[in-house]
DNA sequence: AAGCTAGTTGAATCCCTCG
DNA sequence: TCGAGGGATTCAACTAGCT
């Protein structure tokens, strides 16, 4: 398929399937960089549970030290865990100093900058997404960004030819979204621009092929892995009509 | 001397002392909230770095640097404790429900949110402080943010009469700041507003008394704890001088 | 328009170890 | 005792958009 794709496409492919799978099936020095949007949480708790067993676990704690770790993050854990294996993956087909992006909310952001030193990155930083239009809770900070998490693989050279990229991106949430967690166009193209020109972007969870998307049309070259079918399918005939509507 | 304070400000008070001691003279339920910018211990990787004191550290700043401060050359492991020490004993003196804020660079904030919920609170979110200018590095994202990691003692009911905040704040930084860490005043009068209205709001790490006085100018009351004596001294005259420019 | 940026980089230097 | 090598540390140059 990523063949078919391939040919006909020369500077962009989604493939479907397991992103831990086929990421092993690239050679090294591959990459030269990762931007993607992975899911968020595999064990998907709702906030009230989560308070709700966080209460219920420190209520108890008395006047004794506290534990080293928070006991309700079982799904969390897992899910470090999952992500570091998926980042290590992602790191060794990738060159020596290439970037990576990784999306995440405020709940996850302290497990995905663990994962992402755990594969073996540089963290090197946090750029933040301003949705603007969040719902508003009464009391209450409204939870109106979500974060990208950068590294690099090793060393980052200052002399890569790449511009200063602000740290703050303001957009509001697409209309019409193919997948619920379609981040808008123009934050990817800004976010695709830490690749070094003409460079080759993998994202493993494509989604709705934004990233792969907002590379080509920043003149870069991409590849997606989508494990849902349907995903796949709907992210390959949007990247051509759009593609296809800005030629 | 924090009896002699309260007696010619009701409203306001500046202790002189290390927070960890002060913290533990107080009786339990006395704070309705805890609003705070801890020193950050953000230095560099290396041992040395962390070690360096601030005067070193911010020597690029010349004649006009401020004096240094206490407590910003921790190692992350230390930190980390030392945060969930202070976080502890300020949950201890607040009263039910009562929120929590605590600035944080990117750094840090993984270990902050591990240190609030060592100590008790209930997490319940990160809202954001887009500082608009920051040092622009080339081929990288800007670090134009600061966080503020916020939380709650238990349940915190939506019932409570506060309205919705924001999530992101932009301001920019202040000129002709006392303190190199002083926050812009309208960014702490916007945060103080997460307090109930007339509450008791606890600030252990004062610095150049911006909480103290966003608190009072906004109508709550306010206890501000700052171990430097110097700090101490300037905050307590900023804070006179700029209410009775405004009253 | 000038001045700012809770900094970062890489090269030079220093220091200690080992053959 | 010397020199090479590596790790630790210091230092000055630097960056570009925003206020």
């Amino acid at each position: 398929m990523s063949d078919n794709i391939t040919a006909i496409h020369p500077s962009w492919e989604i493939i479907h399937g397991d992103a831990l799978k086929v990421l092993r099936e690239f050679a090294p020095n591959t990459f030269d960089a990762v931007i993607t949007d992975p899911p968020y949480a595999s064990g998907g708790r709702t906030q009230a549970e989560k308070n709700k067993s966080t209460d219920k676990k420190y209520s108890s704690m008395g006047e004794s030290a506290p534990p080293p770790f928070d006991g309700d993050s079982k799904d969390q854990r897992s899910w470090t865990r999952w992500a570091a294996e998926w980042l290590y993956d992602a790191r060794k087909v990738c060159k020596p100093g290439a970037p990576v992006c990784m999306f995440i909310d405020w709940r996850q952001l302290p497990a995905a900058t663990d994962a992402l030193q755990w594969a073996g990155w540089i963290w090197r930083g946090t750029a933040v997404w301003d949705k603007g239009n969040s719902r508003p809770q009464k009391g209450r900070f409204r939870q109106q960004a979500e974060y990208i998490v950068w590294g690099s693989n090793g060393d980052m050279p200052i002399s890569r030819p790449v511009p200063c990229l602000p740290g703050v991106f303001k957009y509001g949430n697409p209309q019409n979204r193919i997948h619920l967690t379609e981040k808008p166009l123009q934050l990817m193209r800004d976010v695709v621009k830490i690749t070094e020109p003409g460079g080759h972007i993998l994202d493993p969870f494509a989604g709705s092929g934004s990233t792969v998307l907002a590379a080509v049309l920043e003149g870069y070259s991409a590849t997606g892995i989508e494990v849902t079918d349907a995903y796949a399918a709907l992210s390959r005939e949007r990247i051509e009509r759009e593609l296809a509507q800005g030629a």
